[in-house]
Order: C-alpha cells, then sequence, then structure tokens
RNA sequence: UCCUCGAUAGCUCAGUCGGUAGAGCAGGUGACUGUUAAUCACCGGGUCGUAGGUUCAAGUCCUACUCGAGGAGCCA
C-alpha cells in the first residue's frame, strides 16, 4: 500500500482507485445516518483538507470513528475514488482507520473549527500550528527562508554564520542581554566593588548578538559576497506590533559596492523572495487572501512588477514639508522620519516601495560612510507600504581615518575596534550591506497585522513563554 | 517606557438606570441527511481577571494591581 501525504493525494499524485495510506489528524467529523462518517484529515503538508469516507462497516466504527474530534490522530487505509460529492476532487474510500489518539477533553481543546482570535491563539503557541492560518504561515515561513538562500546562492554568495554569543562592548543598535554563568545571588566583585567580570564564563563580559554585521565584514572583504541569516536579539523594552527581543535577521554584505549596488541588490532581493512564495505557496496565500487581508497576492505580484522610487532624505524631508498635511511631528532636516513620514511616503506619496537615501550623519551609525558634503552618510532606508521601513542598509567607512575621526566624534573609542579597523588598514574596499528583518518579510508576504504571529514562539517584553 | 481601550461559559461576544447570568459556536443525547462552517430538538457548562472600597444590593460605580490589544518612541 501505497503511503501519501495529503499535498500528493489532492494535486494528484495518487492514482485512482489505488490503495493508500494517510497519516493526520481530524479537522471535522460529520455523521451520515446513510451509513457513513465524512472525516476531514490534516497532516499540514498543505493548506487543504483530505476527506475520508469511513463507512460504517469498519469494525471500531462504533467505538471510535463516531468519536473522533477535532485534533485526533488517525491512520487511514483506503481506496483512493473520484469524490461523489461537491468541494473535492477526491477522497479516500476508508476500509481501515486507526485511531491513534482522541482528544481527551474535546469541550476544552482549544483549537475548534471555529474563528479564534489571534490573540487567544498566542496563548496556546504549542496548539496553534494546527490552525489554517498557523500552518500556512509556518510553511509560507519555510518557503521564503529557502528562497532567500536560493537568491544568494544563484548570486554567488556564501552564507557565513555569525557569533550568537558576542564580547563587542559597542555595537550601539540596541540594549542587549547579557550572558553569564555568574550567580546572581553571589556576584564576585574587584577591588573596587564592582562586578568582576574576570570571573565570569569568558572572563569578560559578553552578550547576545545584535547584529552579525560587524562580524560578517571581515568575510565579506575575503569572500566578495556575503550573508548571515541568524537569531538576533535585542533587550529594547518595545511593546508593538513590529518588534520582537528574537528575531531573525538577514545581513548581506557586498565588497567593491556602493549604496547605489546596495539598493540594487535589495531590491532583487525582495522580488525573488516574494516571486518564489508566490509560486510554490499559492495555496496558503489563497488562505490569506480571503480570511486575513484582501489584497495581498495582488500586492506581491504588483511589488514584482514595479521598480522602487529611490529619493534622498533632503528631497524626502521636502516633500513632507511641501504635503500641506499636518502631522504630528514635523518633517525637519537633521530629524529622523516618523512613523507617520515614512508611511506618507511610501503610501500617499509614490504607492510603493521606496529607498530613501543619504540620512544626516548625526542620526546614523558610526560605521556608515561619509558622503562628499560633509553631512549626510550613504544610509538607506527601504519603506514598504503597509509596513514601513523594512530594510536599513549603508555603504561602510573603508577610509581609516575617517572612520577613526567619526568615532571620536560620536564618543567611541577607536582602539576599542581594533579587528575591525583592521579591515581598512589591510586592503581596504568599498563595501556596502543591509539587514531586514526575516519575520517583518513574513508579516508583509502574509498580510498580518502583529509580528507575534510571524514566529513561531514570540519572546517579547514580559513573555517567554512555551 | 508613555497614551488609549479592554478582561463575563472551552471560544466569540451581549448584558439597559446598580436589583442576583444570556446568545452563537464547541461538547453530550436524539432526529434527519453523500455530508461540506451541514440542519433541527433537547441537555450539561459561570468564583463575571485579582484584591480592596461605596451600597440594603456590584458583571455594572470607585481605587490599586495583573494580563491583553492598538498607537507612540526605539528599531529590523
Amino acid at each position: 500500500m501505497q503511503r501519501a501525504s495529503v499535498r500528493e493525494v489532492l494535486a494528484g499524485a495518487v492514482p485512482v482507485d489505488a490503495k493508500v495510506e494517510v497519516r493526520g489528524w481530524v479537522r471535522t467529523r460529520r455523521d451520515s445516518k446513510a451509513g457513513i462518517s465524512f472525516v476531514q484529515v490534516t497532516d499540514g503538508s498543505c493548506q487543504g483538507t483530505l476527506q475520508v469516507v469511513a463507512p460504517n462497516t469498519l469494525a471500531n466504527y462504533a467505538s471510535e470513528v463516531l468519536h473522533l474530534t477535532a485534533g485526533s490522530s488517525l491512520i487511514a487505509r483506503g481506496t483512493l475514488v473520484k469524490s461523489q460529492g461537491k468541494g473535492q476532487a477526491f477522497e479516500i474510500q476508508a476500509d481501515g482507520i486507526d485511531v491513534l489518539g482522541l482528544v481527551a477533553d474535546p469541550e476544552t481543546y482549544p483549537i475548534q473549527p471555529k474563528e479564534h482570535t489571534l490573540e487567544f491563539l498566542r496563548e496556546q503557541a504549542h496548539l496553534r500550528p494546527r490552525t489554517n492560518t498557523f500552518g500556512a504561515i509556518a510553511r509560507i515561513r519555510h518557503a521564503a527562508s529557502f528562497a532567500i538562500h536560493d537568491f544568494f546562492t544563484r548570486e554567488g554568495f556564501f552564507w557565513v554564520n555569525t557569533p550568537i554569543i558576542t564580547a563587542s562592548d559597542a555595537e550601539g543598535a540596541g540594549q542587549m542581554f547579557r550572558v553569564s554563568t555568574l550567580d546572581v545571588h553571589n556576584l564576585p566583585k574587584d577591588e573596587h566593588g564592582k562586578i568582576d567580570w574576570k570571573k565570569d564564563f569568558f572572563g569578560r563580559e559578553t552578550f547576545l548578538t545584535v547584529s552579525g554585521q560587524l562580524n560578517v565584514e571581515a568575510y565579506c572583504l575575503a569572500l566578495s559576497k556575503v550573508y548571515t541569516f541568524g537569531p538576533t536579539f535585542r533587550a529594547e523594552n518595545s511593546n508593538t506590533t513590529r518588534h520582537l527581543a528574537e528575531f531573525w535577521m538577514i545581513e548581506p554584505e557586498i565588497a567593491f559596492a556602493d549604496l547605489k549596488d546596495d539598493a540594487d541588490l535589495a531590491e532583487r532581493f525582495l522580488k525573488h523572495v516574494f516571486k518564489a512564495v508566490l509560486a510554490e505557496r499559492m495555496d496558503d496565500l489563497k488562505f490569506f487572501e480571503e480570511r486575513v487581508q484582501k489584497g495581498v497576492i495582488a500586492r506581491l505580484e504588483k511589488f514584482l512588477e514595479v521598480a522602487f522610487e529611490r529619493m534622498t532624505y533632503t528631497d524626502a524631508i521636502a516633500v513632507l514639508q511641501k504635503s500641506g498635511k499636518k502631522f504630528d511631528y514635523e518633517a525637519k532636516w537633521g530629524i529622523d522620519l516618523q512613523t507617520e513620514h515614512e508611511r506618507f511616503l511610501c503610501e500617499e506619496h509614490v504607492g510603493r516601495p521606496v529607498v530613501v537615501m543619504n540620512y544626516p550623519e548625526a542620526i546614523k551609525a558610526f560605521y556608515m560612510r561619509s558622503n562628499d558634503d560633509g553631512k549626510t552618510v550613504a544610509a538607506m532606508d527601504i519603506l514598504a507600504p503597509g509596513i514601513g521601513e523594512i530594510i536599513g542598509g549603508s555603504q561602510r567607512e573603508e577610509r581609516l581615518d575617517v572612520l577613526d575621526a567619526r568615532m571620536k566624534k560620536m564618543g567611541l573609542q577607536p582602539e576599542h575596534y581594533g579587528w575591525y579597523r583592521d579591515l581598512r588598514k589591510y586592503g581596504t574596499v568599498p563595501h556596502a550591506g543591509f539587514g531586514l528583518g526575516f519575520e517583518r518579510l513574513l508579516v508583509y508576504i502574509c498580510g498580518l497585522s502583529n509580528i507575534r504571529d510571524a514566529i513561531p514562539y514570540p519572546r517579547v517584553p514580559g513573555w517567554a513563554g512555551f
């Protein structure tokens, strides 16, 4: 007997009249007094469910089949037939159903065949993958991951695994989680009464990474085209629909490249990933289209067709000032764009993704390359309608003297960045890169409204359950 | 961290002017049917987030706290 996934059966991979075995979980059961029950079975392999027709001649029909409720697990064996009913092409005429596990208390089983709020399902993080919505998110998450690796591989990039534990004391990208094996109830002190980090596991203070960028630059200046794709941690007390304390970030870094090359790469990258998801997971996208947010498919398709708008920060400020629109915060040169400004630019002003480039030096990180105007740096943010900033990147400062001057200006000590400065001392080249929050990408693809639904087990301030 | 809103059955919600708890779905039983979110009837199901307070009487009014959501800041 051939064993098949629900996806294979629905795709017609099993010939009609063939014997087939399917293993999965019950979505719903409908009984007909004609002497048969209809059991909708899912195994997570695709969005659809397979109808298993169970006749009352099965030995365990009354004892087990009639007690199947949502969530019960089973193995169904039978003949694949063309469905007599409407709504599905194929079904399995069962001649045997092994019930592996019934649901202990059907009334309190949280995943019922009805619509649940996403808030409720967040509290059921271990059971929510059994729902249509979270099954679809998980499959799309995989497809997008795979498409990202595929894109970079095709473009000649190498995936570099940068460290998760870092001793870098000033990455500057945000609040960091401390990594320590010291006994917090009995901390060792030095002669000044301060905590003696020399006694800690690594002999110094260590943290979880907030970015692999500095580390991956070293590999970029050896392998030319590299990227990171791994977990990233921010200890910021952010309570929003766009922030996680633990998320996955993609950071490509390209050598012999400037900001324009960087923006071009970002545009090709996003389009490739969206194209792949459209090609591979249309079943799940259709579900989001119908049940989560109308227009998600058209939004992705349109994204592929249009070129990104590009403008300088200076021009963006001018557009905002001339818009005549009343903002809560006035747009002013030298101050970073507010969320309302970003939304206006990409949603109202151009109606498609916008790359804003060349920001004032004072509001950007030390490693971003100074422009010739002496006021701005070669930084870019890519703003997408409906989500805002989705990518942040820059050309890196490759001139050692300029880098040192910039660090001092920002109150950083160049001697703390020895290995990073070495990269400029030994065969420096212009290079650039960007960072992309993977979950933000998924929010955009699926039309989700909260980033906590884009990762299996969200970690946010005050919550690390499951 | 700040602002706003919310917490009532397993889930989604209603609950009037303060007067002692309701519906749909889900579950159980039965009827009916190659069914499709099946339909119909009946049944079971509640410490109204927690702790105080006001009152003859609190789901309802007041205070504090906890948790959740949306927005802002920070950012990806």
